[in-house]
DNA sequence: AAGGTGCCCAACCGCGGAGCA
DNA sequence: ATGCTCCGCGGTTGGGCACCT
């Protein structure tokens, strides 16, 4: 009996991926949009099960990912998400543009549980914990329960976020859509670069721009930062360089293809301001 | 400087659900 | 209705790094 593995794993490699690779899954991609991940590897040249290259493009390549720690207000974002859908990190990351639920689960379980105990807030089910007694030992240290604002502080966190039953917390363009949703496993539809919608979150720290006020203001980011820094984006950037390290011999237009996805993107975005 | 310890996060594993024949 | 395949999800692991002693 027992599950049949997810592919045939003799002779795949596990673990962390090179840029080779990268480079490979990425191509593919873009070039061929995201089809039947099990015929995937096969179809890029990888020796990796699909489930891995999903995993690794999910995750980590996908262009419009955010990187980096989450923001004061992504944080708050997640914590009432919580409360609200438990451990469903893909719901919760639906509502985060540019995050995973991978980086959000992490990010959970590294940092806004301590935090949250620290305050006095029990993570799992989002209650104040227990007062400390001096018959019971208290579950934080001394000097973290020294630090403990009151319970209804704690609470107030949550106060403060928006509705979630709503769109509010959707973005709109909050995440990287392929035009073509809704092909069949069976065909491999061709995505050209101008097919790809690179979007932007309005609620991250970068948009709008640190200096703007409060977090979750509605109003427009500016539009010359957000397109110069788009432009610029640490994602395509890391595409770029993985084509023009490994790929600076071959016949690829590498120039060529960045003007070109570039300026798409431009042009995709001004229709939208 | 070297070794030990703890943290972070990318990646893996196994399960459940959806879709199909 | 059943069994199979595939995908997506949530839990867990372990390598690499930073910090501490």
């Amino acid at each position: 009996m027992g599950r049949q593995p997810c592919c045939d794993k003799v002779g795949l490699k596990k673990g962390p991926w090179t840029t080779e690779e990268d480079k490979k899954l990425i191509d593919f991609i873009l070039s061929n949009g995201q089809c039947c991940w099990r015929a995937l590897p096969k179809l890029a040249g990888l020796l990796r099960c699909g489930k891995s290259c999903r995993l690794r493009w999910t995750n980590y390549l996908r262009p419009d990912l955010k990187r980096g720690l989450l923001s004061e207000y992504e944080e708050k974002m997640v914590i009432d998400l919580h409360a609200q859908l438990g451990n469903r990190w893909s719901k919760i990351a639906s509502h985060l543009p540019g995050r995973t639920d991978n980086e959000i689960k992490n990010h959970w379980n590294t940092h806004i549980k301590k935090k949250l105990r620290k305050m006095g807030i029990d993570p799992l089910t989002h209650q104040p914990l227990p007062p400390p007694t001096t018959a019971q030992p208290p579950q934080n240290t001394a000097e973290t329960v020294a630090e403990q604002p009151p319970a209804a502080t704690d609470i107030s966190i949550q106060s403060e976020l928006p509705d979630d039953d709503d769109d509010k917390t959707k973005i709109p363009f909050g995440s990287m859509e392929l035009l073509h949703e809704d092909f069949c496993v069976d065909e491999i539809p061709v995505i050209e670069p101008h097919e790809i919608l690179l979007t932007f979150d309005e609620n991250s720290s970068t948009y709008p721009p640190p200096s703007s006020s409060s977090p979750s203001s509605s109003s427009s980011p500016s539009s010359s930062n957000m397109l110069e820094d788009l432009a610029f984006s640490p994602a395509l950037d890391y595409y770029y360089n993985i084509w023009e390290d490994d790929f600076s011999g071959s016949d690829l237009l590498i120039d060529s293809d960045r003007e070109f996805i570039r300026d798409n993107i431009m042009n995709q975005l001004l229709s939208c301001l």
